[in-house]
This record gives structure tokens, sequence and C-alpha cells, in this order.
DNA sequence: TAGGACCTTGGAGCGCACTCCAAGCAACCC
DNA sequence: GGGTTGCTTGGAGTGCGCTCCAAGGTCCTA
């Protein structure tokens, strides 16, 4: 099995966007669940429970019952990934995936959860900066404190 | 009873430090666990529970065995609260007191340990901001749908 | 001295996001 | 045909960080 590496640009449900393709071989269309577990780092037990819990599109089948995954779900995997780093709840993930499924009617509301998401992350970002103040402020204390034990010999 | 406002560079277990404090009355340095509560924005629960888990230095209590948290207590907790926005799992900030409670021997390892969370930050920094790259992509893109709709009449 | 608000404890419960288990079916190799 | 590996399912279990409960003691005001 030849694995390439893949990082463009791409198309999915809405339209051209930059989400990072997982590692995938080149021209194929059908994967195992233990193939999209290797490519996308989650658990073949959590890409079930993703699926149980409606986060997510229908996944095809085998004529056995098996799951075969197609680069569609891989691209849906890798945006659900992105969303997962921004710290959005799993059930506000599967809220998108509705709206998805319920078709082109529900471009507004996903904006309006992607924007908010899209605050959260600032926010988070402030506060992290915030954090390495203290942090540093700590650090350095440290380090002067290190020096001076040095100098008179403790 | 009066609260201030106080937020400037302080004192702690380590010398200076640019930890902003929590609101306290002037001039009082015995608190009930419920002003600490209303100080820190944690719950008295919590408060509890972090001094049984051993992330509180020994507080002092009422002769009838009621909590009276000091103003050193209040710093504590306003480090807490930026190590617990770090992210930092209660297990190492359990630690971290620890090394605290052990005296001045500790101060390599409590740098290292801070040093390795201001790079786990630094990453997570770097997460949240490539998560806002494709945020913005999709934002767009469903404002870009919104306006073909309109323009179509849809 | 009564009433209500506040405090104490150990231990149980909760929500989240997985993570694993048991029992069984299917595919492949020798 | 037997063995190994991988897949299926519903449901139970896990780890984290709280969050709450019950039963009782304390503090404050009138």
């Amino acid at each position: 099995m030849t694995v390439v590496r893949v990082a463009e640009s791409k198309t999915d449900e809405t339209g051209s966007c930059d989400v990072e393709r997982y590692l995938r071989p080149d021209g194929q269309d059908r994967y195992t669940i233990s193939e999209v577990a290797a490519f996308t780092g989650l658990s073949a037990h959590t890409l079930r429970w993703y699926e149980r819990i409606g986060l997510m599109p229908h996944v095809d089948r085998s004529h056995t019952g098996q799951r075969r995954f197609t680069n569609r779900d891989l691209d849906w995997l890798a945006l659900v990934g992105k969303l997962r780093l921004t710290g959005m709840p799993v059930s506000d993930m599967v809220t998108y995936a509705e709206l998805v499924r319920a078709g082109d009617d529900t471009f507004a509301q996903r904006r309006a959860l992607l924007e908010a998401t899209r605050l959260d992350v600032l926010q988070r970002i402030a506060e992290l900066q915030g954090t390495l103040t203290v942090l540093d402020g700590k650090i350095d204390s440290y380090a002067g404190a290190a020096r001076a034990q040095e100098r008179t010999g403790a």
C-alpha cells in the first residue's frame, strides 16, 4: 500500500477551504476502519463512536457489513480534527454535522456556529498569552533564585 | 465589607511575580470559604476539594474548625487559576504544590515543570492559530455562498 | 432563645470524551 | 480445516475535574 503526502486546498461540502488532508493512498477511495485510524490518529473505537453519535455522514459498508470510508470521510474527519482542536464540544460538532446533512439552507446557522467558535478561540489565545506572562515571570524568578543559591554556595 | 480592586505585582513564595490578585477586602486577612469562593469564582466545594487533594498549603481554622483563608491563600489561588488556564492537569499542580511545600531545594524542579508547561502553552497557541485559519476559510466560504444564494433569489 | 444562613465531613454522582469488553462473524493463509 | 487477524455490535468502564448530598455543628440577628 502506497501512502503519499497530500497537503493542499481541497473541495468539501461547502466549497474550497484549507483543511490539511490526512495522509492517504494515492487514487484509492475505500478504506477500512483501521486504515482510517492510522491516517487520522483516532482509534477505531472512536471512529465507531463518532458514527454512533451522528458526527459522521453515512459511512458506506462492504457486502459483509464492514465500514468502507471514502476520501470524503477523511476530509470530514480532518475538519472534525480541527474543530476538536478549537475545544468545540462534541455536541456542537454533532449539531454542525446535522446542519451539513440538512442541506444548503443552513449556511447561516453553520456560519454563526463557526463564528462563535472563532471568538472562543480568540479568547482562549488571549488567556494563554496571559498565562505565558505569569509563567515567564515565575521561571525568571526561579532562575534568579538558583543563581543566588550558587553565589552563596548553598 | 469593603472590597477593593487590587492588581499589582506581588510577593509570593518565590519572590515577586506578576499574578493578578483576586478582589479582596482591604486590610483583612481572614476569609471564610464563601468569601473566597466569591473572590475567586471557584465554588466552596472546589476549594475544599483543592485542599483535600493537596493543592492548597495548610489552611488555618477558626477555634470551631471552620476554614479561615488568608491573603497568601488568595495569592496561591490566583496562581493556581493561571496554571489551570494553561491546561496543566490538576495532578501536575499538586506536584508543584508539593515542591513548594518541600522548600527552596526544589527551585530547579519547579522551574522545569513551568518550562514544560510553557512549551505546552506555546504549542497550544500555535494549534489554535491553525484552527483560526480553517475557521476563517469556512466562514468566508459560507458568506460567499450566502451572497450567491441572494443573487439567484434562492 | 429561636430561626436561618453558613460551615463541617466522607462519600457518592455527574458530564465529557473517549476506551474497552465480550461474543460472534468474515477473510485470508497454510 | 484450523489458526490468525480484523471486523461487527451493545453496553459497560475509565479518568478527569468537579459537583452534590446527608447529617450534623456553628454563627449571627432579633
